[in-house]
DNA sequence: ACTCGGAAACTTTTT
DNA sequence: GTTTCCGAGT
């Protein structure tokens, strides 16, 4: 669309009135008001862009005659889901309910539960999760006789999902060589395996909805007619599967996609940056807006992260500006270790509260891995900030929480092999490995699904007549369990049953493993999410609460956004900085800006993965909106180990004007003379004692030349390569043999000159 | 059938 | 260093 028409748009909207307008930018108003072909909107960091789509959504109801039903907007997570169908509600009141917001999966539940029939499935299929899907590959690799050192089920499942995501599917599979001949088989062996449980995994819930929507025309007819608008949020992340899913049901209608190419993150889930970037050549008739103004970061900020990511080659140019002003300088930190970054964190986050009262809220810690969070966990119980960390083990994945849902996906779909399984023997009712093998064999023997076999156990062949009897007894504590549900009783009313008659809770109670409390009370927590959902949905069956619960992973982990007014002081959060996508904190730390930390080790073969580490550092740097924190380590622990890792590649690309250096690498005579870190700082300040690692870095330094035979306490035996620095600066360069070359800094490193 | 101990692994994870 | 998984022992 060019300028001129953008001022006639301008011109109709002021005609109209319509104060929906007013609100946006130039390039925003363009991005709503765009009619007929396929439009790309490439929206920046912070550039406003669920604004856009919320406005978008909101103008078509309003002012182009689109019904809501007509309008199907697709999101990754449900957050972004809730937040999109609120804004268009506060738009444009409760009518915005009948239009379709969800997530990728969730529509394809959705659609699928509507066409179960057609492809083999009942509507209460059950949707496996990875474990789920780890556990049942497990189960087909034995089958297989597959050693499990070399085909872990772990590595099928992965592979499978890649060819899911790329809409191969086991029968069109074309294996070239003998491990690929394994994985077919494999393949096959789970896919029939998933549809005797009637279960699909999470990425079957795309796959096959794209092969509905291809093997029926008509069904796939009665969707392209039913949407006249496609949204789709996030368009960078989308995977094969998923473009062309989105083609299949924009074939009658307007499609509009959103997302940032310099965002994506997500390459090893399968999300392929080219559906973005090739959007104009697989739709040649597009319209691409772009939106470059910046409504979060001061300018220094995005000078930074303009500049970081510039340095990814083959992207198209995109300049993020901000009328906010310069703001202050990013405030960088050397720090001598892994404690010593903690501390200056720390000690900052303090320094700024009292100084202008900052609240802890206002402050997010962002690391590469998650094993980075326990220094400053350690830190901060230390001084007493309050903090949260933000991406642990989820709610619906902690064991108790998976036993009781797989006792309701059992009641709810007989044939969910993988959740019988689970709870055959949880509690402990004696039926253990060899009973559940001898039930097995009968199931192959007979050829009849394991539930099956399981009712008639006792033709078991070599089973213990004590296992028949614990099994009778279970089976028919399942049948009762599931004439509650045909008589009505609903979920919650399931889960209590349930954990009462099996003696799951009591065991718990009478526990006294001091975990086992925790467990309890999450236990209690299930049955209000049950009980909520009943309340939420009167006529929600035990499917749809199991869908839901299978298809949210977290429902509030973040906590809602304060505001600089609200007197709650709220918590420091810590994350990893793929978690951060999508959030924005007033001031932001950035730790680990090592070599092999950020970007890490791992993706250094790959310039594909390094430019993604590099939009990984985008990401992060653009999550900031007043200050700017960056640091890194000269040393830290690694598996146990000190190792010296060099400054982040990223740092250097970002301009040096732009940084304020609290502390550089320090010379010698500062590490000689020993002070000035901000850990020594904290020691001497007897905010604690005792607490400080004095181990660390107070190791007599190994006198090393080329060519000495070292011992290292996790490497082994070595040979000196290269020396270079001296007192606590000396580094050697050692050959491990098959543990491989390291540099380690010597003050740290554990060797022994043989 | 369960428990304990040693070996091995070990990025990121919206669903 | 920490966690997770498998196998041998009780």
């Amino acid at each position: 669309m060019t300028s001129l028409s953008v001022s006639a748009d301008r011109d109709r909207a002021a005609d109209l009135g319509d104060p929906l307008l007013s609100a946006l930018n130039p390039q925003q108003r363009q991005a709503v008001l765009h009619e007929g072909g396929p439009l790309l909107i490439v929206a920046g960091a912070g550039s406003g862009k669920t604004r856009v789509l919320a406005y978008r959504i909101a103008w078509l109801l309003k002012h182009r005659k689109v019904a809501p039903g007509e309008i199907v907007a697709i999101t990754f997570t449900n957050k972004a889901a809730g937040e999109m169908r609120e804004r268009v509600t506060s738009l444009i009141g409760p009518r915005a309910r009948a239009m379709w917001v969800s997530t990728f999966h969730s529509m394809c539940v959705r659609i699928l539960r509507a066409h179960a029939k057609e492809l083999g499935f009942t509507t209460s299929f059950t949707i496996y999760d990875k474990a789920d899907s780890q556990r049942l590959m497990t189960l087909v690799a034995r089958d297989l006789d597959l050693d499990p050192k070399r085909y872990p089920a772990r590595s099928l499942v992965n592979q499978v999902s890649n060819l899911k995501n790329e809409l191969i599917d086991e029968e069109s599979y074309a294996p070239t060589n003998s491990a690929e001949k394994i994985l077919a088989e494999a393949y096959r062996g789970y896919q029939r395996r998933l549809r005797e449980a009637n279960a699909m995994d999470f990425d079957d819930l795309i796959m096959t909805t794209v092969n509905l929507l291809q093997a029926f025309p008509e069904v796939g007819e009665h969707y392209r007619r039913r949407f006249r608008h496609v949204l789709v949020d996030e368009y960078q992340d989308t995977n094969q599967a998923q473009y062309v899913l989105v083609r299949e049901l924009s074939g009658g209608a307007e499609l509009c996609v959103v997302g940032d190419a310099d965002q994506s993150i997500y390459a090893f889930r399968g999300a392929t940056i080219r559906n973005i970037v090739e959007f104009e050549r697989d739709y040649p008739q597009a319209t691409t807006v772009l939106l470059e103004q910046n409504y979060r970061s001061t300018q220094t900020i995005l000078q930074a992260a303009n500049a970081v990511i510039a340095c990814n080659s083959g992207r198209r140019p995109k300049n993020l500006w901000s009328d906010q002003g310069p703001g202050e300088p990013i405030q960088g930190y050397v720090a001598d270790n892994e404690h010593d970054e903690a501390a200056w964190v720390a000690g900052e986050i303090g320094r700024l509260r009292d100084a202008e009262g900052l609240r802890p809220g206002d402050v997010a810690v962002f690391y590469r891995t998650n094993n980075q969070s326990r220094v400053f966990e350690e830190i901060f119980i230390r001084v007493g900030l309050p903090y949260r960390v933000l991406g642990g083990v989820r709610f619906y994945e902690r064991r108790e929480v998976r036993d009781a849902l797989a006792y309701l996906k059992t009641i709810g779909n007989p044939a969910d092999v993988v959740s019988l399984r689970r709870i055959l023997n949880t509690p402990r009712r004696g039926i253990g490995q060899r009973a559940e093998a001898c039930v097995e064999a009968l199931a192959s023997r007979e050829r009849i699904p394991f539930p099956q076999a399981l009712e008639r156990c006792n033709e078991a062949p070599g089973i213990n007549p004590r296992s028949v009897t614990s099994i009778t007894e279970f089976t028919t504590m399942m049948a009762e369990f599931r004439s509650l549900a045909v008589d009505g009783a609903g979920p919650s009313g399931l889960l209590s049953a349930l954990l009462d008659r099996t003696g799951y809770l009591s065991e718990l109670q009478a526990s006294t493993d001091p975990q086992d409390e925790g467990r309890v009370d999450n236990l209690n927590e299930m049955v209000s999410v049950a009980a909520e959902f009943e309340q939420q949905r009167p006529d929600g069956t035990l499917a749809d609460f199991l869908e839901q619960v299978s298809l949210v992973a977290d429902a509030d982990e973040i906590p809602a956004d304060a505001g600089p007014d609200d007197p709650q002081p709220g918590t420091i959060l810590m994350m990893t900085v793929h978690t951060a996508k999508g959030l924005e904190f007033p001031v932001v730390f950035l730790t680990g800006l090592e070599e092999g930390i950020f970007p890490h080790m791992r993706t250094f073969g790959e310039p594909s993965e390094l430019a993604e580490e590099r939009r990984l550092a985008y990401v992060a740097i653009t999550r900031a909106q007043r200050l700017l924190h960056i640091s890194r380590a000269m040393t830290r622990t690694a598996w146990g180990q000190p190792s010296y890792n060099p400054q982040s590649r990223f740092l250097p690309e970002i301009p040096e004007g732009l940084v304020h250096w609290i502390r550089t690498e320090p010379s010698r005579e500062q590490l000689y003379s020993g002070g000035q870190s901000a850990q020594a700082r904290l020691a001497s300040a007897a905010l604690s004692r005792g607490g400080l690692r004095g181990g660390v870095g107070n190791r007599a330094v190994v006198a090393l030349d080329v060519g000495d035979r070292v011992s290292h306490d996790a490497f082994g035996l070595g040979r000196v390569v290269e020396t270079r620095g001296e007192g606590d600066k000396a580094e050697a360069t050692i050959d491990f043999g098959s543990s491989g070359t390291k540099r380690l800094l010597l003050r740290y490193a554990p060797v022994e000159k043989l």
